[in-house]
DNA sequence: TTGAAAGCGCTAACAA
DNA sequence: TTGTTAGCGCTTTCAA
């Protein structure tokens, strides 16, 4: 074994073999291993398992799946899998689905819209049964770009060709017309807590630190925080875009921390969690206190936000409960694929932790 | 088209519903959907192509892939994908993938054997043409363990299959004895230049916050400080386990915190960048002051560490490097299979980032 | 209870 | 340059 590397596979037993070192025919290997649908004699069934194990028959997935004309297998395809919060959706969304007998292919799109449409694409062509889509980009009215295609995601995807779920975030057609299932948490609410808690605490300048005006969920927490300001008689004292990484957090904070104490917010509310924790380091370089001189929240709760110094005040979204929702979606579609059903849409309630990176206003600046 | 789901997939055309409507052979379908082997005339390839996009036609990669005898897919299998470090590497290797034509599927075994076990399995099964394995679980000299199959992934994997890859950590047989291809970094000499580090600081009572004893690329790194630190003539003033997660490390700082001063590490060198940033949250908590009154070490210079509180001196491993090191590795195997070449194994530098949460020791304490 | 055989959608060798 | 056709490995209907 040591030394040599000749790969056993590249001439690994099929079915067929199995029958004929078994002594029965291919049908009834198929049996014994699949259970059905019909029965086989005790003898038999012992001859097969033998044959399997001492060939190390290894079933062909591939042709399997030709066969049945599914595969039990769900396509994943993420905005950016570097980011903690899709990584913990993830995995949320592959436990559930191995519960239910179905493995996940997940892909990539490192927030690239023609990388994203090239995945739907091959994923469609690998036969996924079903496709767990978080969309990277909300352009909004127009699904163009995108390179290789012609065309970005949603030429591939509405009308959908295979059962859909949208995951965190919705996509639509121009005019906000949904295609296909979306499974999210409220996002507008979210920011309207994160802005309620900063304003229960005295906060009366406060930031956002926004995503791109792209993303429409972002813009929905945005929206929140507004509304819960305007019923304080306040605007928010400033607005920045960040790109949901560290850096533009870190870039943001920059600025501020360059004002005078007077013009500085006393509080930013972050639109995701990456950016508050930007935030925090370059507070901390420029020796703002946090949340001491200012405030911070963050938004996704990600393992991390605990353990940030000082541990981020957050809003958490139910992670597991839009894993599951999001499977029970897609397999009830799977399992009715004829059903003219209109879009759903289901909408979590997110919760708020509080912990050490906000404080109430020092009364004295 | 808003309203209703019909999924036009379900009905999807194939490859002779194009020949049929181009008027054409299924052959020159292929010919020109694959550009070859053969040519085709201009007259019937426009003809094809407009068959093409007026049914809507997607390649089924699963019929291409039993008649082809590859995928064109490669299998990458991670301990756990909410590691920052793996999701970086796996996207440096998703990336080097698809300039070689390859898709990658990737799963994340969760840090738990029985589950990797199966999800190599699934991976055989489904045919990859490769596998890029980074263990989850240096289990030295046995790899017993695993329900499904009864077995661990060694069971599947020794001798394997298919082309394979280890990358990042070696796990072999018992004995030592290497069973396929494996790319890494030097993980001694990363233990080692963290450590001389700290010492050429002035360090003189380090800790270490070490992985589980079980895995190896853990416990070369800390056989790396220990010797830097012997030839100092010094010993670890104290070494604990952790399990790679930030919140292994904060309790092992909690417990270094609440030393009395004369007692307490000077520095600690954490066998990670997760269990690190755990060490600066905790001490931040007790009020220690990193680095004025710890200096801490991180290993893999994770995205985040650059804007840790304070800013995270860490060892950086060569992901870009790794990455297409492994690719270049499986894909001259998978070009030559049946070539009896030896496991190879190439190991790659380590470089030290060297940031704020490490300082020269205080003169006075 | 069993075996034979018809394909699933595709590629490529072969014949024209 | 083109069409015909034999499978790839598997599931399952049909007939025995």
């Amino acid at each position: 074994m040591e030394g040599k590397l000749p790969y056993t596979g590249c001439v690994s037993a099929t079915r067929d073999d199995v029958a004929q070192r078994a002594g029965v025919s291919a049908a009834t290997v198929s049996y014994v291993l699949n259970g059905g649908p019909r029965g086989v004699s005790e003898d038999k069934r012992d001859r097969v398992l033998r044959a399997v194990a001492e060939l190390g028959y290894r079933p062909n997935a591939i042709a399997r799946s030709l066969r049945a004309r599914h595969t039990s297998i769900l396509g994943l395809v993420l905005p950016d899998s570097a980011n903690p919060y899709f990584a913990q959706l993830s995995r949320a969304i592959e436990d559930a689905a191995a519960e239910h007998g179905y493995q996940v292919v997940v892909s990539n799109a490192a927030d690239d819209p023609a990388r994203e449409a090239a995945q739907i694409e091959a994923m469609l062509r690998l036969q996924v049964d079903g496709l767990i889509w978080i969309p990277a980009d909300i352009r909004g009215e127009r699904g163009e770009r995108g390179e290789r295609d012609g065309a970005g995601p949603m030429a591939a995807l509405a009308p959908p060709p295979i059962p859909t779920v949208q995951v965190d975030r919705e996509l639509t057609l121009p005019g906000g017309i949904s295609f296909c299932d979306v499974v999210e948490s409220d996002h507008v609410a979210g920011g309207r807590v994160a802005a309620e808690h900063l304003l229960a605490l005295g906060h009366r300048r406060i930031a956002c630190l926004a995503g791109p005006a792209t993303h429409l969920h972002a813009c929905q927490r945005l929206d929140g925080a507004r509304a819960a300001l305007r019923e304080h008689d306040l605007e928010l004292v400033d607005m920045r875009h960040g790109d949901f990484g560290y850096a533009s957090g870190a870039a943001a904070a920059e600025h501020w921390c360059a004002l005078a104490p007077a013009l500085r917010p006393q509080a930013v509310l972050c639109i995701n969690d990456a950016m508050a924790l930007g935030v925090l380091s370059a507070a901390a370089e420029r020796g703002l206190r946090v949340p001491g001189d200012l405030s911070v929240t963050g938004y996704d709760d990600v393992p991390l936000a605990r353990y940030a110094v000082p541990p981020l005040t957050t809003v958490a979204q139910p992670v597991q409960l839009l894993a599951t929702a999001a499977l029970e979606t897609l397999l009830d579609r799977i399992a009715n694929p004829e059903a003219p059903v209109a879009p759903r849409r289901r909408l979590f309630h997110v919760q708020l932790v509080v912990r050490r990176s906000t404080a109430p206003l020092a009364r004295m600046e």
